[in-house]
DNA sequence: CTGAACTTTCAGTATATATTGAAAGTACAA
DNA sequence: TTGTACTTTCAATATATACTGAAAGTTCAG
């Protein structure tokens, strides 16, 4: 076996690892292991991609690519490309870290902690002038987790807001 | 119907929204609906709470309970609490929710960012000496990946291993 | 020991979630 | 306007996950 045949078998390999693990790891973070399958591909690929590959790649369904296509787009994690004089659509993945943490903190922000946050406020609030030990006990545990929610939902907000350049090396001197 | 009344049919329906609402709210995080719903009553729970107070307020068996408990003790979420003279567990839920913080970042830590970086650093490493434009690529996509989540998880653990009133403020005064 | 009080297990079942694939929809060049 | 190259939809189905409840296991007082 030649040297470039090792290097492209030990690269598939590689990257076969990644996005099958990848799927795996974000299913315990309550994403659809597909999507994020799809998304390692994209971002793994050297090129834009079209669905047909995504199929042949993953052996999935025309309909479930799709989906998860159209999700990624949702999230912002993925765009469409179009090429010149080609009918299909191409995707492909944004590859630079920071920008895709960012992405993610903020649309499961959006989604998730805004949605938890209106709950709790909602707890304290309508428990605020009961009387007597327990209701006032109730009270507290919601307002302390509302509280705390909210700062630590309003730090990542602001984190994700900045300037990488500008927030991480502040972020590692403080935790020196 | 009575000021005492009102109260307690209050306090009731806002901690009946709360469990409820707090299994949907971590359902998206990848977390068992029944888990966080136990763990929401022990959390507003004014006593420790045994299996049968569970199985009757949630609606569901007593395996269900015991084994969602038991997850519960293994994430250092809930303590068993024993009343002289009684055979039977009681449940409690740590109420501080910094500490609450603090377990469940360091236990995803643990269970799932762990392994994650793992896969990312393997993945790193096999394409390191690979030649070509695709390998390098490939390599360099592993490598900032892998850097960002372990520079990430590494900020977190400190923060989660730090002390509450040492921490905080600082995070709030750079973040102004 | 014995049995009452309690906990744990797990095969069977229910529920929720993801996937398929064919049909319908869309866009456009000729 | 028709045919072709694509995308989207969605009812049916498969798969993964959670739950039940009865039986087995454990613990301990008497």
């Amino acid at each position: 076996m030649s040297t470039t045949e090792q290097t492209t078998a030990e690269l598939r390999a590689a990257r076969e690892r990644f996005i099958s693990q990848w799927g795996v790891i974000s299913a315990a973070w309550g994403i659809n292991r597909t999507m994020a399958q799809i998304h390692a591909l994209l971002l793994t690929s050297p090129a834009p991609v079209a669905t047909d590959e995504i199929m042949e790649a993953l052996q999935i369904s025309r309909g479930n690519v799709n989906t998860n296509l159209r999700e990624l787009v949702g999230w912002g994690l993925i765009r469409i490309v179009l090429r010149k004089g080609e009918r299909k659509e191409f995707f492909e993945a944004e590859k630079d870290v920071w920008r895709i943490f960012c992405t993610i903190a903020r649309e499961r922000q959006r989604r998730e902690i805004d949605p938890a946050l209106a709950v709790l406020r909602e707890c304290a609030e309508r428990t605020a002038k009961l009387k007597g030990t327990e209701a006032e006990e109730f009270h507290a545990t919601m307002s302390k987790l509302g509280d705390f929610v909210g700062q630590a939902s309003g730090a990542m907000d602001r984190v994700a807001r900045s300037e990488r350049s500008k927030i991480m090396p502040l972020i590692f001197k403080m935790l020196r």
